[in-house]
DNA sequence: TTGTATGCGTTATCAA
DNA sequence: TTGATAACGCATACAA
């Protein structure tokens, strides 16, 4: 029985292993994290010294000793909006081969929030932080100026990045959608949104564009609330905007719950789709092709910001730094049977 | 300029906080971690101290120093699937206000990826850990019961904790469901499910019960698939157990992805719901209720696991373990549209 | 209630 | 290529 020491568990130790290979503590450090700068016979020795003891290097020591801990610190605003959740996984699949371990924040869609996790997560040191979003906060943005780490803002592409940036412009995104409905010929198109944190506020801007564009915009055909999405929600929205303009033609709402709940309540108000109401959504979540009729929606690649926001942290982290700082992974309008009519 | 040490980036420590007030480190140490065993008047002086510098304290130090991490270890299935997204949401609302981070990991309905997470996980000597499901491989079995630190599975109860439990009976759930199907009418009521992780099994093992009891079960009523559950899945599922048994009248799914396909697909094949198919989900997804018809599921408390499980954690961590070791959070049979219709 | 000495497990530094 | 030594920042043990 190896004597164990006075705090620590009794688990095996570098010193223990090094021992066990009769070498220095420093070379099994170097066999583990750098294999090419230790001689083959040494690398071997360690290596079976390693997995008799059954050694895992404790990753505290190793961030308090480095200064540095093998931690990805990602803030998003929500862990239930499958948007989110479909980057979140991403990320974790880009991660899990790695030595990087990943510390997830929920703001909950607050600046405030999110300048208090960014505090509790550059106590770490960590190696690299990712942000939703392009609106930090002056002292958020502060903190991640001088964070000393590369950080990735993703969902949005916009001017004067922080560091580096992936993402889609939703002002162009909601802008085709609108843009398709008008050309298949909708007129009194309806703007159903909730929650309207930046990026609702942009497809809105996209929205109205398009509109004015084709000088069809009303500021009557706009409904939005703060509260926070969901299909319920939509049921409602719609619900509102039918009764202030009753001779909406079609909606295009802010995501995919709000245009389920205006599916259902179409169905359930037998209201025609598409003849009668035309729907677009945004994110195009699974289940809008296989809902019925089929639901227009404006794909967005949210799996892949998360991979390409790892990619381009652990480039910069290598020293090789990508040479675009900002991705724009572009958008994809789907269109299908709830917008499908003949032209009128 | 205060002196930066040779690695450090220059952040105040607490020796600097320290010197300032004019007291010694371990008393700094202490007014953090236990205000009130510091005399009030140091106390204010070194929060002066603390505010003045700026000083966060080092988590990998702590850690290394205290040999306990303040970390919960969880470990869940699936990032996406809304279910464990809002478990996971409520163990971060419960751990926000703490001291406490979050380590997540991402099993994938693995067993071994949980075994290698594990051990991950409890090198930095986690303060909990939560894991889904009670069906562990005996490494990670082992694992959990050397751990050294409360350990809580969620989702479900069953015999033979590790430790700690929050959950439900999926037996009794898919019991319910099918039981009320026959309840109300139903006679030739499929059975869909995907993935078919063991809590599937067990809601297929409470839908054959009630089958049985009533003399109405015929093995070709159900109809599962390892695939992962999907809305498109459920579509194609009910499809498959159609045209295996055409006088099908209704279908208890597995998970609310599938009975939301299944609706679908009775729209857009005109089959009445719930006068010729009747349909039961399970788990209650918010749009259940919005969707037309309305639909039976079986609500089961998520997001109210996750609170519960830290709740137990936190207990068992300040020494208090919990009276009750294991909770049955049971769940609730919400009969809607989708199943109402005369007895026949 | 407060402080001193020491150790936590690892890596950076510098020398061999 | 390898190793001895000294941090890293904090908490434990023990004494005052």
């Amino acid at each position: 029985m190896r004597p164990r020491s006075r705090r620590g568990g009794g688990r095996p130790t570098i010193s223990d292993v090094a021992r066990l290979a009769g070498v220095g503590a420093i070379t099994v450090s170097r066999a583990l994290r750098q294999p090419e700068r230790v001689s083959e016979s040494l690398r071997t020795q360690i290596e079976r010294a390693v997995s008799e003891l059954g050694y895992v290097p404790d990753p505290n020591a190793r961030a308090l000793a480095s200064a540095r801990a093998e931690v990805f610190g990602v803030l998003v605003p929500s862990l239930t909006n499958n948007v989110f959740a479909e980057v979140v996984r991403g990320i974790y699949d880009s991660l899990s081969d790695g030595p990087f371990r990943v510390q997830l924040g929920n703001t909950h869609y607050s600046g405030l929030e999110e300048e208090r996790l960014l505090q509790v997560f550059l106590s770490q040191r960590p190696a690299a932080l990712i942000v939703s979003g392009i609106d930090q906060t002056p002292t958020a943005r502060r903190f991640l100026e001088e964070a000393d780490c590369p950080v990735v803002q993703i969902m949005e592409t916009g001017p004067d990045p922080i560091d580096m940036m992936v993402g889609f412009s939703h002002f162009d995104g909601g802008h085709a959608a609108t843009a398709h409905m008008i050309e298949v010929g909708y007129r009194r198109i309806g703007f159903l949104g909730a929650r309207m944190d930046p990026r609702s506020q942009r497809r809105l801007a996209g929205y109205r564009a398009a509109m004015e564009a084709a000088e069809l915009y009303d500021p009557r055909l706009v409904t939005t609330t703060p509260v926070p999405s969901s299909v319920s929600l939509g049921r409602d929205l719609f619900r509102h905007a039918l009764a202030k303009v009753p001779t909406l033609d079609g909606v295009f709402c802010n995501n995919d719950d709000l245009s389920l709940g205006v599916l259902f309540e179409c169905h359930r108000a037998s209201i025609e789709v598409p003849q009668t109401i035309g729907i677009s959504g945004f994110n195009d979540l699974d289940m809008m092709q296989v809902a019925f009729p089929s639901v227009t929606s404006v794909r967005t690649p949210r799996y892949e910001i998360g991979r390409q926001a790892v990619a381009m942290a652990k480039a910069a982290i290598s020293g090789t730094r990508p040479e675009l700082l900002t991705v724009d992974l572009g958008y994809e309008l789907k269109v299908r049977e709830s917008t499908t009519r003949p032209k009128s």
